[in-house]
DNA sequence: ACGGTATTGTTTCGGCCGAGAACAAAATCC
DNA sequence: GGATTTTGTTCTCGGCCGAAACAATACCGT
C-alpha cells in the first residue's frame, strides 16, 4: 500500500476507470494472445459488454486487431484477439562510452534494424548527428508511427527533469538530451541510466513465465550496476541516485577505488578490476611490476578468450572475480530479497564457470536464500537495448498513476 | 511507472473513482485541517460539487466534521472540515522478545492508553492472554468503534498468508498470529516486521514537512533491522524477507555471527555486540578473559549510562559501534540513496556522541551523499507501536490499489 | 442605506462508464 | 430439427465527475 504524495497526486476524472480497465486488457491480450472477447471478460472479470466497447476503442486506435476465428465443442466461434505488434515503431538508443547503437523495434519487443555510430566526447555534436541517423532509421523503416524514442546511458539520470547529471565514462557532465532529441524528431524521450533499462528489459521482456515483481539487475562491464525494481517498479530514489551499490566496500583495506573509496565492489569485480588483476599477475611473474604495455594491452575480452584456451593465470583471475561478482551479489540477495537476480556484461559469456562460484558464496553468505533464481543475460540479446524500448512499452502498458 | 501484475490486479468498477478522490480529500483534511470545501477542491483540482458530494460521505460516516466557520476578506464564510480523530480507535501491539506493549490510538496517531505484559514462550497461551487483554483495553476505553489491531513482531512475516515464519528471538516458529486473533476481537489484523513497522510510523507521523517517498529504518537493539519505503512503500520482498541488511558482511574475517556467518552488520554494530564488546575490554584489563560473570552484568542500558558518566571504557566501546553503524547506513545510503534514514533503538539516546561519528563515516564513504538526512528516532516515542497504528491507517488513508 | 463584488456551498444537467440482463448469432449434440 | 451452449451486441440503470447556474453570505464604496 502506497502512501498518497499530497504535493504530487493525480485525482480520478470520468475516465479513470477507462484507462485502467484498457491497459489491464492490453496487458492481457499481449500475455495470452490470442483470445477472445470472452475470454478477456473470464480473465479479468469485467463484464462482457464492458470488453467489448473496450476492445471496439482499441481496434479503433490499431492497438489490437482481430484475427481468424476460434473452434469449440460447441457453441459460436469466438474471433480471436491480436496484439498489432506493427501499429508503431520504437526508437531505442543505447548511448556507450565509445560507440552509440540506435534500434528500431515494434511494440512486441523485436528488432527490426540496428546500427551503431561514434559516441564521442562533443556532446552538442553528439545530439545533432544521433537526431540526424534516427531520422534517417525512421524514413529506411517506416512504421506507419512511431511512439518514442527510449535512451540509456552509462550515468545518473535527476528524475523530475530527464537531465543526465553525472556520466563520468562519457565525460559530459549535466546535460539535457531530452529536449533538443525531442525537437529534432519530434518524439516524445525517455532517458534512463543503462542498469536500471536493462531492469526494465527483464522486467518486460517474457523471459520469466509468472510475473515478478522484484528483480535486480547487476550490469558488469567497467564499472557495476545496480537497478532495482521493487513492488513491480524501477527504484530511482527520490534524485535518481538509487542503485550504487558498485561503490559499497565489501572488505576493509581494499584497492583505491576512484570514487575516492577502497575496496568498493566495483573496484573488486568490474571488468577493469579482472584486468587489473591480471596484468598485476603476469607482470609480477616477469618481474616487471608496474610495467604499463603490459597493463595496456589486455582487454576484458581477451582474458575471456584466454580463460576458454584454458590460461590458467587468466582462470585463476576469473575466479577471483567471479568471487567478488558472489559476495556483491549475496548483499543484494540478503538485502533485498528479489525472485530474479540478472548478471548483465560480458561475463555472462562464462557463466559456466563463473556461475557456480557465485551461487556458492552466495549461498555460503545469505542465510535466507529467499528463493532468488540468479540467471546470466542472454549475451546474445542485447539488454540495454531492450530496456530502451520497455521504456517507451511501460507508458502504454504500465499501470496508470492515480491517487 | 509500475508493471500490472496479471496474476493479481484490480479492475476498476463504477465506484472506482470515488475511492480514489476520496481518500486524496481525506488526506488533504489530514494535512491541511481545518480546511474548507472550497480549500479542498482548490488543492485537488476536483469540483466543489465533487468535492461537497464526497465531504457528505465523509462526514455521514463519521470520518470528519464540520467545526467553526472562518472569516474571509470578502464573501460567504467558510464552514472548516476536520479530521474526526475520534471516530474510531486503533490498537496497536508492540510484541518483543520479553515484554509485549498494548496501547490505544486515536486516528491522529495519539495515544490514550498503553500497558505491557509478559511475552512468554508459549504461543498459544500468549494469544489467548493478548486477546483477553486487548477486548479488557477496549472496554476501559469506549471509542465508539475500533478499526483495527496493527500488530509488529522481531521476525519475518510472510506476505500473502500474514504468517509469522521466522522470529529466533521469540522461540515461535511458523505461527499464525492473525486469525485467532482476529476470532478473539472480531477485528481485523495487520501483521508485520518490527523494522518495516518503524518505517512505516516515521512515514505516516508527520515529523517530515515535505512528503517523503523513499525512506530507510534501521532498528538497532540486539538485532539489527531495515525497513524500506521505496517509492511510497514498504519494500517486503515476495516472501516477505527483505531488509537482512543487517546479515550482510561488512568485514572480512570478522566475529562468528548466529546466521553462519563472519563479520555480519549485526554482530558488529547491535547492542550486544557493543555488550560483548565491553566485556571483552574489561575483562582483558582484569586478567579474567571469557569470564562469564563479566559479561553477564552489564546490559546495554548500563553501557549507556556509563558513557554518560564518561567512562573511558565504555565510550570507547560506543565509538566503535558507532563506527560500525556508519559503515552499514553507508551502504543503505549509496545503494537506496532515501530521503531519510532513521535510526531507531536505545543507541538513538546517545545520538549526541553516536551521530558525528556515523555522519563522519558516511561522509567518506558514500560518494554522492544524495542528501540523505540521518535522524535518530525521538526515543520517547515509541517508534513500533506507532508503526503498528500506521499499518492500520494506511488501510484508509493510503492509495487504493487499482490495475 | 444600498448596490456591486467576491467567495462559499448547493443544485441541476450532461456525458462517461461499468453492471447486468436480454437478445441475436453460431455451432454442436441428441 | 430442436435443445443447448457459447460468443458477442444492445439497451437500460445507477454511479460519478465536470460545468454552469444559483443561493447564501460577507465586505466595500458611495
Amino acid at each position: 500500500m502506497r502512501k498518497i504524495d499530497l504535493s504530487h497526486f493525480q485525482v480520478a476524472t470520468s475516465g479513470t476507470a477507462r484507462d485502467i480497465n484498457r491497459r489491464i486488457l492490453l496487458n492481457l491480450v499481449r500475455r495470452h494472445q490470442p483470445i477472445s472477447r470472452a475470454g478477456l471478460a473470464r480473465q479479468s472479470g469485467l463484464q462482457r459488454s464492458t470488453v467489448s466497447a473496450i476492445a471496439e476503442q482499441l481496434i479503433a486506435e490499431h492497438w489490437v486487431v482481430e484475427g481468424a476465428t476460434g473452434h469449440l465443442p460447441r457453441g459460436r466461434k469466438p474471433t480471436f484477439l491480436h496484439l498489432n505488434s506493427d501499429r508503431a515503431g520504437i526508437i531505442g538508443v543505447d548511448i556507450g562510452p565509445v560507440s552509440t547503437v540506435i534500434a528500431v523495434a515494434s511494440l512486441d519487443m523485436e528488432f527490426a534494424a540496428q546500427e551503431s555510430m561514434a559516441t564521442g566526447s562533443d556532446a552538442a555534436d553528439f545530439i545533432a548527428r544521433l537526431g540526424r541517423r534516427i531520422k534517417d532509421l525512421m524514413r529506411a523503416h517506416p512504421k506507419g508511427s512511431y511512439e518514442g524514442i527510449g535512451v540509456c546511458v552509462p550515468g545518473r539520470v535527476e528524475v523530475s527533469s530527464q537531465r543526465l547529471t553525472f556520466a563520468p565514462n562519457l565525460g559530459w557532465k549535466e546535460l539535457d538530451l531530452k529536449t533538443p532529441l525531442e525537437r529534432a524528431t519530434g518524439l516524445p524521450v525517455e532517458l534512463e541510466n543503462a542498469a536500471n533499462a536493462c531492469a526494465l528489459a527483464e522486467l518486460w521482456s517474457g523471459r520469466h513465465p509468472e510475473d515478478v515483481g522484484n528483480l535486480v539487475a547487476v550490469t558488469v562491464s567497467d564499472e557495476i550496476g545496480v537497478g532495482m525494481i521493487l513492488n513491480g517498479q524501477l527504484v530511482r530514489g527520490s534524485t535518481g541516485v538509487a542503485g550504487e551499490f558498485g561503490h559499497v566496500a565489501l572488505i576493509n583495506d581494499g584497492p583505491q577505488c576512484r570514487c575516492g573509496n577502497r575496496g568498493c565492489w566495483e573496484v573488486l569485480a568490474s571488468n577493469s578490476a579482472a584486468v587489473r588483476c591480471y596484468s598485476q599477475n603476469i607482470s609480477v611473474r616477469k618481474g616487471e611490476v608496474g610495467s604499463k604495455s603490459a597493463m595496456a594491452t589486455v582487454a576484458f575480452g581477451d582474458l575471456l578468450r584466454l580463460v576458454e584456451q584454458g590460461s590458467p593465470k587468466a582462470c585463476e583471475t576469473l575466479d577471483q572475480m567471479a568471487h567478488y561478482l558472489g559476495l556483491g551479489i549475496a548483499m543484494l540477495i540478503t538485502g533485498l530479497a528479489p525472485d530474479v537476480l540478472v548478471v548483465v556484461g560480458e561475463v555472462s559469456r562464462a557463466w559456466k564457470r563463473v556461475g557456480p562460484i557465485v551461487l556458492d558464496v552466495v549461498n555460503r553468505r545469505s542465510r535466507t536464500r529467499a528463493g532468488t533464481r540468479i540467471l546470466p543475460s542472454d549475451p546474445e540479446s542485447p539488454a540495454r537495448l531492450r530496456g530502451t524500448i520497455a521504456l517507451v512499452l511501460q507508458k502504454h502498458l504500465g499501470a496508470p498513476f492515480v491517487a
